[in-house]
DNA sequence: TCGTCAGGAATTTTT
DNA sequence: TTCCTGACGA
């Protein structure tokens, strides 16, 4: 059978030579049809200057800044369409990397709308993984592994390596696969294969077996013909620098290299770029990965302004030698767009330096700032801005807006008793929004961790509201989705034994542990594929009748299957194998809630198999590229993480959540420590920024986590919006007014009288005379509407007639009452409901700075502790 | 083989 | 608290 992957030959029509200018020939191709427009091209006019700059620097190496709503999209796109009109590079010519599908997705149509066709003329416009397989796919032997290899997911690998640990007779509950399995992917995002972890991390698992585990894991891949996502980009690099000759085929091929959310890459990507990016001439290789790098985290420690403004560096480092080098090969086009305040993917193997340090990578690198913001009110800039400015090692950016206007809302920030209050809350002021004729497609929650989300889920429910939730599993993540790819894969590929395992005994045909154990035995020991191994098997007497029968079925099944493989519309053929299988009928004998769900999902997936040529083609499509359709007819509110929210932008935002503990969250400030903080103050931008014209801040001041309930003290970040553009909505409650959110409920109990003359509780006593009866968030209470939406006309017909005094501007109250003296002395002993006890170490105000005996020195207000 | 119970862990996530 | 995993017994 021949290669169904090798429908793009490596050396393309056009050759390997410079492109031509392809104006004058007659009309095929992208490029000829984008040059249709000839003088100033229109798609030129629209773009302000320095997008305009960051499109037509298209010789040498360019970073575009791009901050959050700046046209960063339109940038990367109209750039391509620039270089296919000018003529510069053919469309196979141009290598554009993004990190999620749906960015690559909404490029290929971008650049289809500028140029005016359809891009299936750019092959190499994809994720990194996507072009990684396209890499692998073409070089594979060079790797170790035939062209045709699966690829494992997490599911995959974890069953694998579990099998790998315990074969090595540990102990898997104390030696989890699952992180060893997150261990590998960080091994494997550094670029580092078993030979290269460094001696500690070999150490820390297994008994020091960590480097033998993780070679036996690359071996098991190769018999199985595998890869994991990780070697995707892993086993290119190696090729890359093994083979001189292949890489530079790939190098003089890509003319142009553009790279989306630069701020994301890994080492692994970034090493592979650098590659790609040399020019031939120059180049060492290999000093990339270990010294320099660390090198230069030491020699900044503080994580100082680096970058645009230390030029004195910039000589330490010159792979490139842009005109100084005497014509050693020109300077790489390559154009890198990013964020460094959008960076937030710190956890998963991102190198924040990676931008950061691209001048110094690239010498003689044009820098373009985007700040011109189209999207936000000047309050959200301003409270972004001023929010992100607390971080360092920033490459410094403004965001600003040509268009700002007097009656935009500030930023709202709002507090609550608890979270069932928050979600009541949000879900008033949603009902509001809608019935001054919003749509709820405008309007996203967007909280920092997914259980935050079930609080607003269970909400919306009762009220009716109509939701979306974004992210959670994946429709191929799905069990009944990648129980259906198990049976293809294995018709497709006999020798995939993780998937042959995973249905060999879906629907439950009595081939128990022991009858597979039998089979994965006997595969190990004579070197065949299991499915091979059980037919073996199935020959001989060493099974019990009645598991061997069902054997014999399975395989009997399967061996059907692959005859018709190619003589069978493959779709057909998908229906048929879950029929047969009995693995439909297992669905619709199921009586449970999920199961009219699943066979609905089954459909779906021999649906789309359709649009396929191959069984095959599709299997490789699912690995990589299928997501969860969602449906965008219907009008919802959109609930997902601050993560999930990157790259989108709504009219209404809702920040639930702004504690101490969450937000930032306690394992990013235990773990991170400084960066990790910084972290999370960029999510806390990402979060800002996604919002148009209206933003709501929520936090409350108890919180149930898992099980308990903890009294929570406001995010710091609150400290850290300016004054100017934000309201603080003081809620009357009946817990007693705004210094509620600062107290728990001993103060209701009357433990801490000194709370009562604090002047927030004195204006609380004021305000819930008037302004309300019932709960804050209680739906009849109308009253409560107004809150917080006083001074300035937010734009939700709020009154105007707000009372003064209800509206705090500016720092949180934390601060606003900080000119009442605290109850407490530096040197004080004093307990804490959370902490424990620990000294009071300098007074601000109600706020107290405490070295906790066992949790360290933190901040808390007065109100959360007891003198002891 | 399947159900029940106890124990442990409970950010963020793309490919 | 809740959910998932693994061990154990029918």
């Amino acid at each position: 059978m021949s290669n169904p992957f090798d429908d793009i030959p490596f050396d393309d029509a056009h050759g390997a030579a410079p492109a031509p200018k392809p104006a004058g020939n007659g009309g095929s191709g992208i490029a000829a049809r984008a040059m249709g427009a000839r003088q100033t091209p229109d798609y030129l006019t629209g773009l302000n200057p320095e997008q305009r700059r960051a499109v037509e620097t298209t010789e040498g190496p360019v970073l575009v800044l791009a901050g959050a709503g700046t046209g960063k999209t339109r940038v990367l796109t109209t750039r391509i369409a620039h270089i296919l009109a000018q003529g510069l590079a053919w469309p196979s010519q141009v290598l554009a990397v993004t990190f999620t599908n749906k960015a690559a997705r909404e490029m290929k149509e971008r650049i289809g709308l500028l140029v005016g066709g359809a891009v299936e003329g750019m092959p190499w416009l994809g994720t990194f993984h996507s072009i990684g397989v396209k890499m692998l796919r073409r070089h594979a032997e060079m790797a170790g592994l035939k062209s045709d290899f699966t690829i494992l997911d997490t599911d995959d690998q974890i069953r694998l390596l579990k099998q790998l640990i315990q074969a090595e007779g540990l102990d898997d509950k104390r030696w989890p696969a699952r992180q060893f399995a997150m261990m590998i992917d960080g091994w494997k995002n550094k670029g580092f294969g078993p030979a290269d972890i460094p001696e500690g991390d070999a150490r820390a698992f297994a008994n020091g077996k960590g480097r033998e585990l993780y070679t036996a894991y690359q071996d098991r891949l190769k018999t199985l013909n595998a890869c994991d996502f990780g070697d995707l980009l892993c086993h290119p690099i190696r090729v890359l620098k093994a083979n001189p000759d292949v890489l530079a085929d790939y190098q003089q091929k890509f003319k142009y290299i553009l790279v989306d959310e630069y701020q994301d890459t890994n080492t692994a990507q970034y090493l592979w770029l650098r590659l790609l990016a040399q020019r031939r001439v120059s180049a060492p290789t290999s000093p990339l990965r270990g010294g320099r790098r660390s090198e230069q985290s030491e020699a900044d420690p503080g994580g100082g302004d680096i970058g645009a403004n230390t030029p004195t560096r910039l000589d330490t480092v010159s792979p490139t030698s842009p005109q100084g080098g005497g014509g050693t090969g020109a300077p790489p086009n390559i154009c890198c767009v990013g964020d460094d305040d959008q960076s937030i993917y710190g956890w998963r193997g991102a190198d924040v330096d990676n931008i950061l340090r691209f001048e110094k990578d690239f010498p003689g690198a044009t820098v373009v700032k985007l700040e011109r913001n189209y999207r936000s009110t000047a309050h959200i800039l301003g409270a972004a801005s001023h929010l992100i400015g607390h971080n360092e090692g920033r490459l410094g950016k403004t965001l600003f807006t040509d268009a700002p206007d007097p009656d935009d809302p500030k930023v709202n920030v709002h507090a609550a008793w608890d979270s069932e209050e928050e979600a009541r809350a949000v879900g008033e002021t949603i009902e509001r929004h809608q019935r001054d004729g919003h749509k709820l497609n405008d309007m996203a929650i967007l909280v920092r961790a997914s259980f935050q989300m079930r609080e607003f889920e269970d909400r919306f429910v009762t009220l009716g509201l109509n939701y979306r939730v974004i992210g959670g599993p994946r429709f191929y993540e799905r069990m009944e989705v990648r129980d259906a790819m198990a049976y293809f894969r294995v018709v497709c590929q006999p020798a995939d034994d993780l998937a042959f395992e995973r249905i060999v005994n879906t629907p439950k045909r009595g081939l128990g542990d022991a009858s597979v154990r039998l089979v994965h035995d006997y595969a190990r020991k004579t070197g065949v594929p299991m499915l091979a191994a059980a037919e073996e098997i199935v020959a001989t007497e060493e099974m019990k009748p009645k598991p061997r029968a069902a054997l014999r079925g399975v395989i009997e099944n399967f061996r059907r299957w692959q005859e018709q493989l190619d003589n069978t519309p493959h779709a057909e053929l998908a229906e048929t194998i879950l029929e047969e299988s009995g693995y439909t009928a297992m669905w619709q004998a199921d009586r449970s809630a999920e199961a009219p769900g699943r066979l609905e999902n089954l459909k779906e997936l021999i649906r789309s198999m359709e649009e396929f040529e191959s069984m095959r083609a599709f299997l490789e499509h699912v690995s990589l590229v299928m997501d969860a359709e969602q449906n965008e007819d219907m009008d919802a509110v959109s609930i997902m993480t601050l993560h999930a929210a990157k790259g989108l932008e709504f009219d209404t935002v809702f920040l639930p959540g702004w504690e101490e503990g969450l937000f930032p969250h306690q394992r990013a400030l235990d773990e991170g420590g400084r960066s990790g903080l910084e972290e999370e103050r960029r999510l806390a931008y990402v979060g800002l920024t996604r919002a148009k014209r209206h933003c709501h801040i929520w936090f409350v001041s108890n919180r149930r986590i898992h099980g308990l309930w903890q009294s929570t003290i406001p995010s710091r970040f609150l400290d850290e919006l300016p004054t100017t553009h934000v309201d603080v909505a003081e809620p009357p409650t009946s817990y007693g007014g705004y210094g509620g959110y600062g107290q728990s409920r001993f103060d209701r109990a009357g433990t801490f009288s000194t709370k009562r003359e604090s002047p927030g509780w004195r204006r609380a006593q004021a305000n819930q005379t008037e302004a309300t009866r019932g709960n804050w968030g209680s739906r009849s209470g109308v009253a409560v509407e107004r809150i917080g939406y006083g001074e300035t006309d937010s734009g939700f017909g709020a009154g105007k007639g707000s009372v003064k005094g209800r509206v705090i501007e500016g720092e949180l109250v934390a601060k606003s009452v900080a000119d009442e003296p605290s109850a407490f002395a530096v040197g004080d002993r004093v307990f804490h409901l959370k902490f424990g006890n620990g000294n009071v170490t300098a007074i601000e105000g109600n706020k107290l700075t405490i070295a906790f005996d066992k949790a360290g020195e933190k901040k808390v207000l007065d109100g959360f502790v007891e003198a002891v």
